[in-house]
DNA sequence: ATTATACATCGCAATATTACGATTAATATT
DNA sequence: AATATTAATCGTAATATTGCGATGTATAAT
């Protein structure tokens, strides 16, 4: 155990649940934002932005790549990373898909 | 080590992790939609509509519990389950304050 | 060519998560 | 009172995550 069965949920629910546990870690989250506040940056900017290892930092881009929400393009010796815009605006409309205003509240226990 | 470092991020960041990880599990999202769909439930409910044993299900209603998203009211020997409107939009109100729609496209690398 | 810079990857240790059987606790039914 | 139902919690096994030092790789500068 300690796997989770993705085989009994749908393809959405699954999908869904990838993009969040990328999203769901703090030092991910402050990537993000100085990525969006600085337009683009180089992982070594984000050592010294967040004061974490810089193996910790790539491992953490890494994850960000694995769903697509940031991409990186070769400059010389470093790698200038951006968001991509197309992958972002995916996920936001499956969450606003699953944050439906109307959750029946009259009806609550 | 295995452990975040949350003490290096904001509070609003570390909030936001959290949310987002009680969200980042395909059970946990085929629960809150349930929920949602039905109203209210109880455990054995989830128990029959996922297929996950009982203390499976009952270790990610906790986990919901935590972030305070579901709330329960003890009904004979249930339990009876429902979203806890307050959380959700405040969930939802930190998500779009995150999700921002200008992120700078045009001075992408 | 040698050295410097930037970053990815490997390997490890500590901790967290996922799942479930077994048990417990609390209320309902008989 | 005895039994059934419902769900929480405990304990355990398997696996995943977090963080970092060390190492490897590729380009830039000297």
């Amino acid at each position: 155990m300690g796997v989770t069965k993705t085989e009994i949920f749908t393809e959405q629910q699954n999908r869904l649940a990838t993009s969040l546990k990328a999203l769901a870690h703090p030092a991910r989250i402050a990537i993000l934002q100085y990525i969006i506040k600085q337009n683009t940056c180089i992982c070594n900017d984000l050592v010294e932005e967040l004061g974490l290892a810089q193996a910790t930092i790539s491992q953490h881009l890494k994850e960000l790549k694995n769903i697509g929400i940031i991409k990186g393009n070769i400059e010389g010796t470093s790698v200038c990373y951006c968001i991509d815009e197309n992958v972002w605006q995916q996920i936001k409309k499956e969450l606003n898909t699953f944050f439906v205003d109307d959750i029946g509240i009259d009806k609550c226990c």
